[in-house]
DNA sequence: CTGAAAGCGCTTACAG
DNA sequence: CTGAAAGCGCTTACAG
């Protein structure tokens, strides 16, 4: 592997001015530039890592901390995520907090501080507060996706909203007796959107004049499991059944589906279900849901990092709005039967 | 942020006594490594890992190349091997080739060139020739996860051995009439896996003495949706359906068992149905399968890794072996219905 | 077992 | 716009 000197001696300049042609950082002249990048080819030079690090305190690394890896949100924001690292010249450490609690701590006190990371995302983990001291120690761009972080910017959807809206939907196709699969509270990862989620869907049902009833809430753990139970409990109601059930994630909302069929249901003639998230199998369940594009979520932190990383480089990108959903309509809400 | 020299100081040592006591390299006294790890952690001095690699070669890192992050096989090996290798003290950097070719390019010639990483870990890619050539070039420990690469090690399950298992499992219970949603020939991650799951299936039906039918078989492309189309054709067969079906994959399992519930049929009254994963939803579908565990195969694979790097520091974690499956028997696998 | 010193391969004020 | 040179913070032969 050629070192920098050879690129300079080829190129016939100094290796300050390879580094400044390369990097970019420094002016060159055009026709030099060129004869420094033909050199580079040519030879097939590619930076030292460690060596530009060590000498520019910059790393060209983000630390990406996870509390899940294999579930469909984490992975799906992580992917956005390296593709727009990787566009940006940046490489993606993975800091995976499925471990145990030695695994964590090591994480905080160890991985992250030994300058290798110019900033750090963090998904929907509800960090202790000496996780988020030391993070803060840091003094690098920090993001947040998913949950609010105390004195760090997050990126969330809006789930007062989005549970308002997804309510309005099934209160707008006529029906009155709205059933909901909740976050269980205390679910260590997601912050208040239990609670929001929830809050939402009880404001959209008193807005329309339905007075919410404890009976038709279930909370659930997110899984399509949790979900089929809840369903096969709520609807089970021999009194005065839900005609529509709003659940809080895809997943509850297809082991919905499921249990409304082995109840015997017709989705959506007998039920309508809708869920959040725009799970990838959600299609092929005939879901509708409230998408919520986590790989999008995921390049999106990456472009509010960069803003912080490279100030001036281009206009920055909005922070603080809320991120997009959008309704997809499919199959499984309809208006309620005629009773 | 305390340098080493703060550390050596506080110790009463010379630097390279402190670099010596905390890496393990190299000889220092008991009592000295004890005042040097006292200092270290009063002044909560963590190692710069960029002035480490650059003097030493090392970088305490593995890079990972993946085709896709969010589907189950992949992030259940990431997580694996993330965990590993935390354990291990060294980072995980992520190389998700999910994008474009340019994407696809750069990580080849660019990321992994620039002396980030001590070892590559490769999931289930098809390379070029090209790529596998300057992933050698590199000259560092590589693994392969799932499929062959020329000149690497690659850890995998033997995949003729498991779908004759499955299939055997179906044959025991009294199955005859035996149909298969294979993968798709062409599948460019999988290598060999499409052929060598129907090559197992089709000596095990041999080897009982029923002549395996092309009516029997069909390829899709390892979802739910495709397993569920598969299966409805296989199934609506009005001749001579199937009374059992062995999925190449679980989600294409699961796509059968939701197929045959449509079309009227009973799992495992009409049919059986049987997968090869061990996903983590096969157990909500009381799916019967063959278990890979995927994150086993990430740790695994660290191990190997690990011995390379660090020969002679433990007994090497035996290589070349097929890796463990098992048989989970559920509720979708049972005798064929009387005839 | 321990220390002095060279060196890893870049980047970047500083000077011109 | 370009170069000479210091310096980033460690590790490791070499010597004792």
């Amino acid at each position: 592997m050629p070192g920098i000197d050879a690129v300079a001696a080829l190129a016939g300049v100094s290796t300050a001015t390879v580094s400044r042609a390369l990097s970019g950082n420094g002016h060159v002249s055009p026709s030099t530039r060129m004869r420094v990048h033909e050199a580079a080819s040519e030879l097939g030079y590619v930076v030292s890592s460690p060596a530009s690090s060590l000498a520019s305190g910059r790393t060209k690394n983000v630390g990406v901390v996870v509390p899940f890896i294999s579930r469909w949100f984490y992975s799906s924001v992580l992917e956005g995520a390296g593709s727009a690292l990787l566009k940006n010249g940046y490489d993606l450490t993975l800091y995976g907090l499925t471990g145990g609690d030695d695994e964590r701590r090591s994480v905080f006190e160890h991985f992250l501080l030994r300058k290798r990371v110019d900033a750090v995302l963090a998904l929907t983990i509800e960090l202790t507060s000496g996780e988020l001291q030391s993070l803060l120690d840091l003094k690098k761009p920090i993001v947040g996706i998913g949950g609010p972080l105390a004195g760090v910017q997050t990126l969330s959807i809006d789930d007062v909203g989005v549970a308002l809206l997804a309510t309005e939907h099934l209160l707008g196709l006529g029906h009155r007796r709205i059933g909901m699969i909740g976050g269980e509270s205390g679910f260590e990862l997601d912050f208040h959107l239990p609670t929001n989620r929830r809050a939402g869907y009880e404001r959209a049902l008193r807005t329309a004049g339905v007075e919410p009833s404890p009976r038709y809430f279930l909370p659930a753990d997110f899984t399509i499991r949790g979900g089929y139970q809840a369903a096969t409990a709520l609807l089970s109601d021999p009194v005065a059944r839900p005609t529509a059930l709003f659940a809080a994630s895809d997943e509850m909302a297809m082991g919905s589906i499921l249990a409304a069929r082995d109840l015997g249901l017709s989705v959506p003639g007998d039920v309508s279900i809708i869920g959040i998230d725009g799970h990838e199998h959600s299609d092929f369940f005939g879901l509708t849901t409230f998408a919520q594009f986590p790989e999008r979520q995921g390049a999106h932190a990456v472009e509010i990092l960069m803003d912080q990383l490279h100030p001036g480089r281009r206009d920055p990108t909005p922070t603080n709005i809320p991120l997009p959903v959008e309704l997809i309509v499919r199959t499984s809400t309809a208006p309620p039967p005629p009773s």
